[in-house]
DNA sequence: TGAATATATGAACAATAGTTCATATATCTG
DNA sequence: CAGATATATGAACTATTGTTCATATATTCA
């Protein structure tokens, strides 16, 4: 069994339950504001403001995104005083985010 | 210079432009009966009632849902005959599946 | 303690998206 | 050609989502 089909096999039957999870995923990157909010973070940890600084957003609504992306694990918080520095969660973001690029640009 | 750094370099500045196409990409896959119609795809071709029949959704969403996959080059349509079967477009799809798959499922 | 700063949250409104229904376009079959 | 079948499409309705504004909760500093 070719590794294609070993992949194939591990998500060839997939649940309702997961569909919605993994719909849930993509959706959390799924708007141009809060995709901008994680790229402004490859580079390493954030505050809020920094943040919507960035990305020319209002705090209040980057606060609502982030709140999104925790949810979802793809950033994580870290309390400093009383800023909060946000992060990707992991490498799989950008693993996500490299994928989903090499597509957009017709790879 | 690491994998990791050259990969974080290449994604490194998004302009507004790529951050939206790829906002539209996740878009693409954030609802679950498009994740589903998508799953229903891995093992190969199928047309569209067969899809509707599986993701038990009528073929009239079905065929709406394929447009917007379709133009995100998610999928391909290939005619025959009066049908029209439907396939994964490449193994982009797969490969973005199995990355959203570990990270739901805590990996 | 009290003012200032950083972030979070809830409600409300506007914009967007998903589904349904009716209808249109193709293609096949008798 | 007429009727049946497969898919596509547009309009309408509803549900969901993003942003804003007002306000709440910490936390720091004077």
């Amino acid at each position: 069994m070719d590794t294609v089909s070993k992949t194939k096999t591990k998500i060839y039957r997939m649940d309702e339950r997961e569909a919605a999870d993994l719909a849930e995923l993509f959706r959390a990157m799924s708007d141009t504001s809060r995709v901008r909010i994680l790229s402004s973070l490859i580079g390493g940890e954030l505050n809020v403001s920094a943040i919507a600084a960035q990305v020319n957003l209002s705090e209040s609504a980057v606060s609502h995104h982030l709140r999104g992306l925790r949810q979802m694990r793809l950033v994580r918080a870290r309390k400093d005083g009383r800023a909060v520095n946000y992060a990707l969660d992991d490498e799989h973001v950008i693993a996500l985010f490299t994928l989903g690029l090499e597509h957009v640009r017709h790879g």
